[in-house]
DNA sequence: AATGAATGAGGGTTCATTCAT
DNA sequence: TATGAATGAACCCTCATTCAT
């Protein structure tokens, strides 16, 4: 039985821990001040180490913003997958969704508010980050028509809400405060009410 | 009788068409790419004119920032005022200035996308921008409040809808296209639909 | 005889005129402020004109610099000459000089100033005046050193008499204000003096 | 007791001495060519490191030149200090003062040539270092009162000598050469046996 | 692995100079 | 001749990145 019971990690799992935690950070601080507005000193002092230290964890910045990225879109497919696992309307399923999606996106704060910086991205990552939205993009609106199908949700310009929800959500960083006087499960659960109450179609019935 | 009509525009009135030019085509680039993403000299290159040539209209690059913040408040308010001089409920008159703000933000495209870029502005720009959206955004709550009071919208979180619908606002510069499938009057009024019919108290009824 | 006397000066004489004083001017302001502390726009505004105005009568700025070198040494030895043709010891004659020397740049204030921008020059030019400054040095030398054969003069290593003087005058553009407490003729007086007799008491007990 | 004997500095020190180089080779430079007329690249060549480097040490030129004024004004205090200690007449303290003054800038000779230079500092600098120089004219100027009253000065017009001596030093960085046939020491003495006593001979007779 | 000094490219800004009117 | 808009080179400054220790 080894040591400590594991409790020590691998120098690799240490390594991939720290690279994480520039990441996280770097992603907190691209979220709050923009891309360009931040510095890698910025993040090396939030972190306590110094700049030339990030180097040990990432190549260089883009990587950095691209890494990011990879997190806001992993969060979003996960938010998809769990809502699918589990039957309803399509009105049932998009409120899964949109909530589970904007509650994970408070926890990784950092993570979301990166999506408008696509410009930053060398540009094979961008290829693949813009390939791997909007096939987010696309199951998003998949999900809405479905639901118009069915009946459960109005019939929109799917593309229009799409887009009206992303804003609406990419915009929070700007002003969600965990600390603040809403939890993040309170405001995903009064966010998606506020979004969602008007699309269902019965609400015109 | 003036020659030409007065369609000769005088001096002053090319400068500050000149001027205008600058600040629209800045603001635009601002929206699309984010302040710290431009150069003065795409700017320049946009308007196909030397970087140095941009300094006979502005002092400085914040001070177009500035100029542009300006102008996405200025927008703003008008929409307020045009609506308020209309009777009606709370929801009424929330309509009516959603649509009107949204609208008038197609037209200037440039606008609104910089209301995220404050970290940019000098300090006492700063201040008075902050402080005029922050009037802005207390008008907006207490619209809200007004129509909750008078039944016509549902309680709901007036800060959280707020922050919302700005997001959504805020984030149509990245999508929308003038030339594109909806015009601006269009999206308008889906968007508007969208947003508020969530929110219309009867929905529940 | 002429019309009008001769009052209304030829073409070729008024655009003299006009570039004495965009000479004059620019000379006043580089005394002042220093000739990279200067811009062009500063001096157009002195004369009330624009900018590429001063292209119809200087070539660059560099020319105004050079210019005004010439003045200032014109007037260097306009004082020499003026006082050559006065007999006297050598010390009269030294007394004579530094006292028209002070005496006449306090009245082309811009001249004296420019005498240290060596380095904004364009290599003929400074070439040609350093060349003239240094047949002023040697002159001012060869006066110290008549006076100190004459016995009228004290024996004092003559470079440093004529720098330690230099110095004095060169800085007169910084403080002397044409129309403050004492005029140019006083300052001239009291300066010589005290350069010649020093500031001892006993020395004339 | 501590290796090396404490000859190996610590970084602290070494970023301090780095420091001071910037300053005192920047101050040569601005001294002779002056500040407008030398560019960071010049100073960094110099020291034969790049232009950022520069900035590890200082924030900007503005506070570059502010050291060297405060360095220039250091020097002038402590000649002052100096020469107060010790007892005697007016124009004797006059002496020691001069010649402690003009003896210490030939060392730093980078210091006292940027006096002029008074435009370049940033507001909050430049009131101080003008109100540090008022006060030093004013004890320049009273010192010379003292000596008028005790009898040992000739009456003249004190601000016009502290004038007169203060252009005569500060011009020395244009001709001073610490290689050259003179010696600081030896300028010293010369210099303000000069100003002091007068090139008029009979004045000793 | 961590540091901090050094580098160099890029962007904002000024200003001498040119040119069409 | 006078104007003022336009240009482009030069400079200050920031910051991502590298490297010796």
């Amino acid at each position: 039985m080894p040591r400590w019971k594991n409790a020590l990690q691998t120098n690799d799992e240490i390594q991939q821990l720290k690279r994480d935690a520039v990441i996280r950070e770097a992603g907190r601080a691209f979220s709050k001040r923009g891309y360009h507005n931040t510095s890698l000193d910025d993040v090396a002092r939030s972190l306590q180490v110094s700049k030339g230290t990030l180097y040990n964890y990432v190549t260089d910045k883009q990587e950095i913003l691209y890494e990011c990225h990879q997190m806001a879109l992993d969060i979003g497919e996960r938010a998809f997958k769990q809502a699918r696992q589990q039957p309803g309307t399509g009105a049932e399923v998009l409120e899964n969704t949109l909530c589970s999606y904007i509650e994970l996106l408070t926890g990784e704060l950092g993570a979301c508010g990166v999506l408008m910086e696509v410009d930053g991205l060398r540009p094979e990552d961008r290829a693949k980050v813009t390939a791997r939205r909007d096939v987010f993009e696309r199951n998003f609106v998949a999900m809405l028509q479905k639901g118009m199908k069915d009946g459960s949700l109005r019939k929109v310009d799917p593309k229009l809400a799409v887009f009206t929800f992303m804003g609406a959500i990419n915009w929070m960083p700007r002003w969600f405060d965990p600390a603040g006087r809403l939890s993040g499960k309170e405001v995903a659960r009064q966010m998606t009410d506020l979004l969602l109450t008007g699309l269902v179609h019965s609400a015109h019935g």
